[in-house]
DNA sequence: CCCCTTGTTTGATGCGCGTCAACCCCGGCC
DNA sequence: GGCCGGGGTTGACGCGCATCAAACAAGGGG
């Protein structure tokens, strides 16, 4: 019913104007928004991004269980909290919208921003292990989320061997990419940090249908700092270094990669 | 069937040809071992483990349950490779006894060491994303492990309500426990990681029924090193420092907690 | 037994990045 | 318009940790 939705209009387009907010927008324009998890059937077989999300690598059969599924979509204002580390854990986000951070909080007061989240990704599920987050989610600019409760996830995994399994994927693949970030913060240098970040986001961006070489940082140079474990005014000069290093072309967010393979092999350096 | 198995026989020599494809069995008791993972049917309602590995927290009706899990022991001896990075993954793994790190290379051969893990401990959970390990564990010392099909423990997952949380939170609990990491690892300083690693390693010891305060390292300062982002001759330098400041006494891999307090005060240092 | 290897400690030195500070740009607001 | 605050860049300086190196202990194998 109501199927608003789909039109998954324009959205290809703003690849280009980085800067523009993709925020607003985004299916279902007349809803009378005011209340908080607005409660539209949003259906995942219909979704634009089902093949980033959720639903992704499940067939026909399955996917159609998957809108069984009843849950609200939640708007949040840019530099608001979807929720906070430490609140009971109820719902598994998925960005719909928006581009989000997670971060927790240190005994003394700094904060550690442990995730970026784009289009199609997937938020909480830290919480399942205590059944209160174990970090919290804010928004780098407007942004849109599906809040899925987690007991009907549950719900669904339980009749559907293949949900079961699309689910437990996801938390592994939030292992691994944990992984990839210890590995980063524990064993390289400042450069190969941050050329790891951009390539991350690059083909993150690409995935998305927008450039790969050319976008528009949604975080601070603190933010980028905090997560790749240095401190502001490093990465600010190492983005300078690239720039001198005719590898990236950077205006303030503004960033176009003019040589990949160079940021690729400052990545990865070669052994012997 | 065959209730043979619990004889936790000598299988372990075999363990030495690490190289050896835990592929075959599993399972069926009655195969004509030989074969690697050892078919006794283990029971997790019996095991001394029970409350620290995965049946914590089930009780009775569902702890029976997970009796149908058919599952060998393997013996690993020390230095060996229960599996490496890029494997197919097939198993889940629980430790019985030792001591494993997991880690994974680097493109130029550095090693990066991602876990300890010890008695009651799971490992190879980040393999469920992809189908294969993304790192590989070995042995810090002679070691046993429980083998579990993960099929297995999907199908049971399926019938039982109560078996599918505890595989999502001990999932969950693996991204919190990286979480920590990412955060030890991005904003503190040499002595806040020992003191974290120590004092983190002090609790699980108590939880299996150790000492707390006294204990003996089963890795390598360059093991220690890598886990924490930081170079042996750092580590060993910091075991120094906390000697000299009365934290600790350190011989070697033995060490003794004598200052406890301290030891949090260094890993949580006040704000303002 | 000696030799060789592996792990650990400790010192000397230097570099990478943190720290502190000045300055610019830009957008919002009175 | 001027003011103000937040984000970004850049420079000067110093500390923390990496690097290189030497020496020692312990264990294993000939």
């Amino acid at each position: 019913m109501t199927e608003l939705a789909s039109v998954p209009v324009r959205l290809g387009s703003r690849a280009t104007s980085a800067a523009a907010p993709h925020s607003l927008s985004i299916t279902s324009a007349d809803t009378p928004v005011a209340t908080r998890p607005t409660s539209l059937p949003t259906q995942c077989s219909n979704c634009h991004l089902k093949d980033l999300c959720l639903p992704c690598g499940m067939e026909e059969p399955d996917l159609e269980r998957l809108d069984e599924l009843r849950f609200g979509r939640r708007r949040v204002k840019a530099g608001e909290a979807l929720y906070h580390a430490g609140e009971r854990f109820q719902f598994v986000y998925a960005v719909r919208a928006g581009t989000f951070k997670s971060s927790l909080a240190l005994a003394d007061g700094r904060e550690q921003v442990s995730g970026f989240h784009m289009a199609g990704e997937l938020m909480g599920l830290d919480g399942v292990a205590n059944g209160q987050h174990a970090s919290g989610a804010t928004a780098l600019e407007d942004a849109e989320v599906c809040a899925i409760p987690h007991a009907h996830l549950n719900d669904l995994a339980r009749s559907s061997t293949k949900m079961q399994m699309v689910m437990s994927r996801l938390m592994s693949r939030e292992i691994v990419r944990e992984h990839s970030l210890m590995m980063l913060l524990g064993s390289m240098n400042a450069e190969e940090r941050l050329a790891g970040f951009l390539l991350n986001l690059s083909q993150r961006l690409k995935a998305r249908g927008y450039s790969s070489q050319e976008f528009h940082l949604r975080m601070s140079r603190a933010e980028i700092g905090s997560y790749l474990g240095m401190k502001l005014e490093t990465v600010s000069r190492t983005f300078s270094a690239f720039q001198q290093q005719r590898l990236l072309e950077v205006d303030k967010r503004h960033i176009r990669i003019v040589d990949l393979d160079g940021l690729t092999r400052v990545f990865q350096p070669q052994s012997h």
